[in-house]
DNA sequence: GATGAATGAGGTTTCATTCAT
DNA sequence: TATGAATGAAACCTCATTCAT
């Protein structure tokens, strides 16, 4: 029945907006400084809704990063699927990542704050480390091809990873940038040391 | 008076304990899931008792940080005193940061949980900006003598300050480090990064 | 729907429950030795369902206040209705206030109390001062007519009203009352020396 | 000795000190809101040092009150000294008082404070109940005295005392007189009404 | 005599969560 | 399905008082 069906729908669309609310809130707020009825309010819905769709306010905080990351590999998938050159898909991970914090701030600021928080953390990173922990043996193999191919230096390819990562994530640390542009230069300075490093090449 | 002495004495140390168990406490259960009855109770003492030392929660948690601060500042400074050559300099500040993060991995932790948090990170970075900003002055000097000395490549001073702490702040954060000399190997290859990067010189 | 209507009678049912206790309580105990357990207990509930109708202690207060002089002012207009004549509705006035009194002693006794601290005097009074204030101005103008009537002497209407004011007001911070007639009778005399003084007549 | 008189000046001296450092707390913060902290620091003192020459609080604040009130009676009693008359002797009290509230703002308002608390109240007026008690009887004297004289209508005497007190009282409580000469209009006033009513005359 | 330091007891307030409807 | 109302638990903070020196 299409009945049945609007009603599902209506109900997908009712977690939405309260994911939405909730991820707005939990980085405006802080998620310790975010109490349930900030996130109510935002919503427009009754605080026992949020009750409703979520468990509490762990599980809810945990579907938000669900969202954010999924829809950020996402991006880097679709981002990969015209790109063969091993470099250019190097490349393409701090460009996308520039795009989605420039598009999504939020998620990459509580993706943060909650990285630093030693109880949250762990639980955080348990639930999501599936879906990390995939996308991250992706990467790895890019960088052992990249190894492979004689294209970067004999390093150990987690390492690689966790070193560009971080690169990234500092983009997001500490730039208060004005407009987006300002942030896809970054990510090109981040690229550029990170392949070439900062040494002025005096041979040539 | 010799008895004045030892009480003053007697008073600071009281301080520095306090001090302590509230950056043992506030790491371990993260800022806001660390009530002032736990640091008490860590720190032996009645909770009024830090409220004698320290007008509130907010101002213990500054002056934690301020001490971390200041602890870091010092060694980074006698780090550079036996030290002339421009890049020795800059690889000193990771290799400093790193054995700083292995010594008092806590203040570090608390100090990127603050750094996340949208609230406390306005508080705080406005309390302790003239100290870090001083330090800031710095490092972009010494960048600013690099690029002029023809040692790295024209960028600009800030931006390569950001790159390595960053790069650094990264080392801290990803990294559950089982031995000290793990740190020390990480912020090597950090170093060799940054400096050179990683592509692999096909010229030869 | 009926439903909805009996549901917003009931929670204003339960915001004049606390009203009541937190009256007593802050009556009995004095603002400052009345904690909100207190009055929690009083109304036989949670201590957080107060919070939930007040947002905090002192506007709990405010808002005891506030319906006390509203009850009041009802009262004096009630009795104002069927009086024509100056002189009657002034004698009205601490007929009035004596019957409220006698009524509602709490409320006498709290806003007295409130009146000499000297910082909780300067919110409450801001904040009923637009409440009060009309209710003065209704009086200056019964004195203005009263003086220009010639039924009183040519003495400024805001000083009468503070002298009959302050008269009423001792009438409830000196007497405790054993029975009801005992202050009609002090209301009586009041007005009897209000209006003719103490001195007898001695040319008659 | 003449060393032991010094020092049982001194020590008197350092309660005198106390004592008024607590009377200008209690009245600038309310009783409630003063703590012991907020007096050793008005009277430059260590807050153990007022445990030291009074018992505790409660003590110290009846202390101050009853200094105020031995004050006020003595101002009393050499201004009736010169009086013989009864009509100028009762004049005199209000006239007193206000010249003492004038001198003394303070004294006052935490005597009214203290009066209109519930619980401090009976402390209170417990303890001061002798010193006032006996004033009290005095003043009755006198308006018995005017009864018997003729020169007041035949009203009991304790009415007409409060009836009295009651009237200057309020022009504490009410005004906030800006000069001191405003305040000795007032009572000026007060006793105008109280002796010949707010009436006009009209068979003149 | 004088006091700095310490604290137990108790206050206000917040908030995640539940429950009846 | 949706929610207003209720609350226990726990947080931050204050303060009168004591005690060792």
């Amino acid at each position: 029945m299409a009945k049945e069906d609007r009603k599902k729908r209506e109900k997908e669309n009712r977690k939405q907006t309260i994911l939405k609310s909730a991820l707005y809130s939990f980085a405006k707020h802080g998620y310790h400084k975010c109490s349930m009825d900030l996130i109510a309010e935002e919503a427009e819905l009754g605080k026992a809704t949020l009750y409703y769709y979520f468990k509490n306010k762990d599980e809810l905080l945990l579907e938000v990063l669900k969202t954010g990351l999924e829809l950020f590999f996402e991006n880097m998938t679709k981002a990969w699927e015209s790109l063969e050159d091993t470099r250019e898909k190097i490349e393409a991970i701090s460009i996308t990542a520039g795009e989605f914090f420039a598009e999504h701030p939020d998620y990459f600021r509580l993706y943060l704050y909650l990285s630093t928080h030693p109880k949250l953390n762990k639980i955080t990173s348990e639930s999501l480390r599936p879906l990390v922990q995939n996308k991250n043996k992706v990467f790895i193999q890019l960088f052992k091809k990249a190894v492979k191919e004689k294209l970067v230096k004999p390093i150990p390819p987690q390492n690689l990873v966790n070193v560009l990562g971080t690169l990234i994530m500092g983009v997001g640390m500490f730039g208060h940038y004005k407009r987006k542009s300002d942030i896809k230069k970054r990510m090109k300075l981040i690229n550029e040391i990170f392949f070439n490093g900062v040494l002025l090449d005096k041979k040539k």
